[in-house]
DNA sequence: TATAGTAAGTTACGTAAAGTAACCAGTTAT
DNA sequence: ATAACTGGTTACTTTACGTAACTTACTATA
């Protein structure tokens, strides 16, 4: 579809990204410093399949980096970008409204 | 699925609403006051199967509430309760994320 | 030599959610 | 009688998501 929101592209652009199923605890996690794939995947009960799915928009939009040691086994670390990392206070703010208002 | 997520239910429980198409966009739309039916459909290229479904969500969830009045044709007005307006700040934060990070 | 183990994925396939378009109820205006 | 309006609903198609098995490359174990 074409169709252009006439409403606020800027919040229409960013919840086409942050508002995909698992990309705001992916950047939650990431808040906290790099981590492994594995270690994303064991945090949350997301698959494979998807976890790999939403890194790589993450990193094609520029708010997470990628970066491959190779040891044996391989190990690959994600972290945020300062793009990504400036989420922070979107983050901690929708946590506060859950808190307050559950 | 059963598996409980290790980390941050608040941001999780805050997300399965939030991320949700279009319901950020519909939050947006109700900032600036009470809308109709019609007006919400028409400020974004949603249907109105969708605008349905995600106003009743909101409204269960206790963030919209939904008003009739008996005109002719009827008219039914929908707005943000304290718990909604309390997400301005989060909002107009990823408004800001958008604009700067572009 | 074969077997198994590990990390980081990918592939194939089924189900659930979202998109599209047509339709409906109640009332009024033509 | 016909059309028009609002606020939806129904039926159907397409896209997104979930699940599980498989892959690659290397190592350690039997």
């Amino acid at each position: 579809m074409m169709k252009e929101t006439a409403l606020c592209p800027r919040l229409s652009n960013a919840m086409d990204l942050l508002g995909k199923r698992w990309t705001a605890l992916i950047i939650y996690q990431l808040l906290n410093g790099s981590k492994r794939f594995n270690e994303i995947e064991s945090s949350m009960p997301i698959s494979g399949r998807l976890l790999s799915e939403r890194l790589k928009e993450l990193e094609m939009e520029g708010l997470v980096t990628r970066k491959i040691y190779s040891e044996v086994p391989v190990r690959v670390e994600y972290s945020l970008t300062d793009k990504g990392f400036a989420l922070r206070p979107v983050i901690e703010g929708i946590e506060s409204w859950s808190q307050q208002w559950t």
